[in-house]
RNA sequence: CGGGCUGUAGUGUAAUGGUAGCACGAGACUUUUGGGAAGUUUUAGUCCGAGUUCGAGUCUCGGCAGCCCGACCA
């Protein structure tokens, strides 16, 4: 990609209505655009990032079994209505058709879609278990959105439904899916940071579980073993003040954000629907299910939230829109388009800043802004000396290596 | 949803009820090119709607929006 025709420039000023660190950063480098409070658009740069932690996510979850599928966003009412959630969920987003008057949801959460979806096939006990999951946009009607991308009106959202003949059945796959959660933080860069965490389960469960990733900037207060790396949220800390793995007492009081949340939903939602299936026996019974949440842009905005300095993003390789940022100065730019041309030709993502008419100073404050993980330089200075300039986003000196050994470092 | 704060150009600010101005940014051109370079030039604003007034950015009323705290968050 070339830096000259990218959509959009960088910004020097902060947004005076954003004070997030995510939202900040994201912006001013080019990734985000809020149209209002809660509603972004996502730029060449953010989208890049998105669908890499989408990718990642979808990719863990077909190892768990799943199986994509996209559902609609526009809900009729009735669905709402038999679980009692129209009236009971109050971020669902809830509307009029101006013409017929009916009444329709925004999809808030898809167990009033998905329910009744598996229960248009007959079930038996040969077809579960079976585990569907989506990565869509969810809309919920925030009292307050706030800090950036992490509590948005609109957003990203992966939710994963399982179906199962037995609650032994659910805990196996539940517990199966707490790895899978933990790497996919593994791999998005956030691994160190998140931590598995006892919730309420609300009325139908004794916990759910949520993986809370630990930053000053989280909203939620979590007390974790740094031992057994579990935490507790404040919200049942009352019913539960020890660590429930080594069952220490020196638990450490954190803010986190909740970067994915997983429900053993058991019967709540397939009793109002009648889902069930033909057991062996013949006899029809109660599908028991599990739900499991992730968010691709709440999990952005915590990357950047937890990797980031004075000058701007720091991304995680796996995660980052480009993996190289190649910057041509002065009358090296036609050696640095060859350099470009080169490492397209060995698949690598480069955005190569090919602008002529900017100061060194303001490609390099763009690269330390933007945050790629490698920044390779190509200027009369390299030139001389028949190398190319290498840093790592993370790191403060710079290296000169051959093109060669570029190849061997980035390819 | 309760409480609070704030709305003048992209950002930061100025204007006694009396010509909406300045700086930075952004665009164009020229000269520059290893940490946000310089010159010339252009651009862009009173959140919306009523009211008071000869006259409203400024006063009054209503709305809307944004941010913060809390509550909420399958």
């Amino acid at each position: 990609m070339l830096q000259s025709t990218l959509f959009p420039k960088t910004l020097r000023d902060t947004p005076k209505d954003e004070i997030s660190t995510n939202a900040i950063l994201l912006t001013r480098a080019g990734f985000i655009n809020k149209l209002m409070a809660g509603v972004y658009t996502y730029l060449p740069l953010g989208l890049r990032v998105l669908k890499k932690i989408e990718n990642i996510i979808r990719k863990e979850m077909e190892q768990a079994g799943g199986q994509e599928i996209l559902m609609p966003s526009l809900h009729p009412k009735e669905n709402w209505e038999k679980t009692g959630r129209w009236e009971s969920l109050d971020v669902l987003f809830r509307f009029v058709s101006h013409y017929t008057k009916t009444e329709y949801a925004l999809g808030s959460t898809h167990e009033e879609v998905v329910v009744p979806l598996v229960g248009n096939f007959s079930l038996s006990y040969k077809n579960l278990p079976l585990y569907l999951f989506q990565i869509q946009t969810k809309f919920r009607d925030e009292k307050r959105a706030k800090a950036g991308i992490l509590r948005g009106r609109e957003f990203s959202m992966k939710d994963l439904y399982s179906f199962h003949t037995s609650e032994e059945d659910l805990n196996k796959y539940y517990e199966k899916m707490k790895g899978h959660y933990m790497q996919i933080f593994n791999t998005v860069g956030i691994g160190d940071e998140t931590f598995e965490t006892f919730a309420s389960g609300g009325s139908f469960s004794k916990y759910s579980h949520e993986f809370q990733t630990i930053t000053d900037s989280g909203e939620d207060t979590i007390y974790v073993c740094e031992k057994c790396k579990i935490g507790i949220n404040k919200e049942i800390i009352n019913e539960q003040n020890t660590c429930p793995k080594c069952e220490a007492k020196d638990l450490q009081e954190k803010k986190a954000i909740e970067v994915g949340n997983i429900f053993p939903l058991k019967t709540k939602y397939s009793e109002p629907f009648s889902l069930k299936f033909k057991a062996e026996d013949g006899t029809p019974k109660d599908v028991i299910m599990g739900c499991y949440g992730m968010g691709p842009s709440r999990v952005m905005g915590t990357i950047v939230e937890v990797h980031n300095d004075e000058r701007g993003i720091i991304w995680p390789e796996a995660v980052a829109p480009f993996r190289v940022h190649l910057i041509g100065l002065g009358n090296a730019m036609a050696d640095a388009h060859k350099l470009y041309t080169k490492l397209l030709s060995e698949k690598v993502e480069v955005l190569f800043d090919d602008r002529t008419e900017i100061s060194a100073g303001e490609k390099f404050a763009d690269a330390d802004l933007i945050g790629i993980p490698y920044r390779v330089v190509v200027s009369e200075k390299t030139l001389k000396e028949n190398k190319v300039e290498i840093k790592k986003r993370s790191e403060k000196e710079p290296k000169l290596i051959s093109e060669e050994e570029l190849l061997n470092y980035v390819g």
